[in-house]
DNA sequence: GGTGGGATTAGCT
DNA sequence: GCTAATCCCACCA
C-alpha cells in the first residue's frame, strides 16, 4: 500500500462506521489515519494492525464482567476512545464500537507514522522508523496518548480518525498476550507490512 | 485497608 | 528467552 504523506482531502471516519460489531470494524479500521493534533504538531499515522475485543462471550475482554469505573468507556456508544494503563507504565488505546452499553472495542496495535516522526521519535526516545509506533504502548506514548483522552469522541479534536487507503491484503491471526480467549482469531495485519508489531 | 495482576516494552543473557 | 519497571483498580477482608 502507498503511504500518501498529508492528511488533505480525508473525511472524518461516520459515525455509523463505529456503531458496528468489533469484530467487523477491526479489519475495517486498517489503512484508516489516526491523527492527534498536539501543542507541539501534528502527529498521524496509517492503522496496520488491530485487535477486536467483543461483549459477548470473549472473556478476553476487559469488558467480560460487566461494567467498572475503570472500563467504564467501552460501555460508551462506538467513537469513543477507551484508554487505560497497563503495567504501570504503558497505556493502551481502543476504539470502542457498538451501541451504547454494548461494551466492544478495537485494540490499535500498529501504525505506520505519517506526520510528525520527528516528534514521534523524540516522545519515544528512539529513532527506528519501523518500530516508532509498532505496539500498543510505543504507539500511545510516541502519539502522546493517555488517560486524559479516556472517553474522548474520535470525531472531535484533538484525536480522531480519518478515511486512509484501501487494504487489499489483511492477515488474521490470534490475539497477543492474553491469558484468557487465546484461541479466537480477532487479530488483524495489513500483510507484509514492516510496521506491524511482530510477524 | 491490603493485595495481586495485567490486551507491554526494553535491555540483558 | 527472561525479567524488571511501575500503578491503577478490582476484589477480598
Amino acid at each position: 500500500m502507498g503511504i500518501p504523506l498529508g492528511c488533505e482531502g480525508l473525511k472524518l471516519l461516520p459515525e455509523d462506521f463505529y456503531l458496528q460489531d468489533a469484530a467487523r470494524a477491526a479489519p475495517q479500521l486498517l489503512g484508516k489515519t489516526l491523527v492527534h493534533d498536539t501543542p507541539a504538531g501534528r502527529l498521524s499515522g496509517t492503522i496496520v494492525e488491530a485487535e477486536a475485543y467483543l461483549s459477548r462471550d470473549d472473556p478476553g475482554c476487559h469488558a467480560a464482567r460487566g461494567e467498572t469505573r475503570r472500563n467504564a468507556s467501552m460501555f460508551r456508544a462506538g467513537g469513543a476512545a477507551y484508554v487505560y494503563l497497563i503495567y504501570g507504565i504503558y497505556h493502551c488505546f481502543n476504539v470502542v464500537t457498538g451501541r451504547e452499553g454494548q461494551g466492544e472495542a478495537v485494540l490499535i496495535r500498529a501504525l505506520a507514522p505519517r506526520e510528525g516522526i520527528s516528534l514521534m521519535a523524540q516522545n519515544r526516545g528512539r529513532r527506528d522508523l519501523r518500530s516508532l509506533c509498532s505496539g500498543p504502548g510505543k504507539l500511545c506514548r510516541a502519539f502522546g496518548i493517555d488517560l486524559r483522552l479516556n472517553g474522548h469522541n474520535l470525531r472531535e479534536g484533538p484525536l480522531y480518525i480519518l478515511e486512509g487507503e484501501e487494504v487489499r491484503d489483511i492477515t488474521t491471526t490470534t490475539r497477543v498476550g492474553l491469558n484468557r480467549g487465546r484461541d479466537k482469531l480477532l487479530r488483524y495485519y495489513v500483510t507484509g507490512s514492516p510496521f506491524i508489531s511482530r510477524p
